[in-house]
DNA sequence: GTGATAACCTGCTCGC
DNA sequence: TGCGAGCAGGTTATCA
């Protein structure tokens, strides 16, 4: 599940391996959510960035290739980055005989190939709220975009608006580190500060740590991230919580298997 | 426009 | 041992 520490972790080691080169005649799974991947073929990629969990290659000719890991989503890129099997969903061969393969088990990923900078047909993109280390993202800004909606806190730092690059693992650990209650529909001032320098401080960790390995997400180079030994809250419901002891709890919150701290954490 | 919910998708785990 | 049900969750579409 690659959230925004996984991706910049990929992203980071994609780079060097891909920008400066051309992309030859691409293969793409016939599924319409990675079929434009075809559309990159001839084009020269000249930067790889990053927005929220969205891996932007900048092309030679104004153009977009947009990746989005979904779920399951892997990038590699060298002389063999993988066998043929059945969960390849894309592949741009490089003009120095490498070639940048794209393989996603479930198949939640999306690839898209729009005008640079338009992205008025990838609506979570479009809208998406400001980088998390941007100085743009400030207490008050999270304080104001949370005080918004109505909807509960935790759906909607997964809606992307408050801060990009946040899911199911950082949100429940941010959280958790600021002691606020993930069903909250209000978020006071102090609260907002609290949660603030915890959104960072989480995906900060999670990068260094080069990102949470549970099942599926290996870096580029094929390599488990160690932040997986780092989560405090995330799935460990039954456990004690590190602050005061008390039983940490799960449940489902509006779709999104959620733990959380019943003591630490009160309503 | 907003909020809630279903659907997509497949490997894994668990209970019988 | 084998089978079926349930679960995992980011994004999008649909409906109220």
């Amino acid at each position: 599940m690659p959230e925004l520490p996984e991706v910049e972790t990929i992203r980071a080691e994609l780079e060097p391996a891909v920008t400066t080169r051309t992309i030859g005649q691409a293969e793409s799974h016939p599924s319409t959510k990675f079929t434009e991947a075809v559309h990159a073929s001839g084009a020269g990629i000249e930067s790889l960035t990053r927005r929220g969990k969205y891996l932007l290659f900048g092309l030679d000719d104004d153009r977009e290739l947009i990746v989005h890991l979904g779920m399951t989503g892997q990038l590699q890129a060298g002389a063999h980055p993988w066998p043929h099997d059945d969960y390849v969903r894309a592949r741009w061969p490089l003009d120095d005989g490498s070639e940048l393969v794209y393989r996603d088990v479930r198949r939640f990923g999306r690839i898209r190939v729009v005008p640079a900078g338009d992205y008025s047909t990838i609506t979570t993109l479009a809208q998406l709220g400001p980088e998390p280390f941007d100085p743009a993202f400030t207490p008050d800004h999270l304080h104001r975009a949370i005080r918004a909606s109505s909807r509960r806190i935790k759906t909607q730092l997964l809606g992307q608006r408050p801060v990009a690059g946040l899911g199911n693992i950082y949100a429940d650990e941010a959280l958790w580190q600021a002691r606020v209650y993930p069903g909250a529909r209000k978020l006071s001032r102090p609260a907002a500060e609290r949660l603030h320098l915890a959104i960072v401080d989480v995906l900060r960790t999670g990068i260094e740590n080069r990102g949470t390995t549970l099942r599926d997400y290996r870096t580029a180079s094929g390599e488990q991230g160690t932040n997986q030994f780092s989560l405090r809250c995330y799935g460990r419901s039954g456990e004690p919580c590190d602050r005061c002891a008390t039983t940490l709890r799960s449940r489902d919150l509006d779709g999104r298997t959620t733990t959380w701290c019943p003591s630490c954490q009160h309503r």
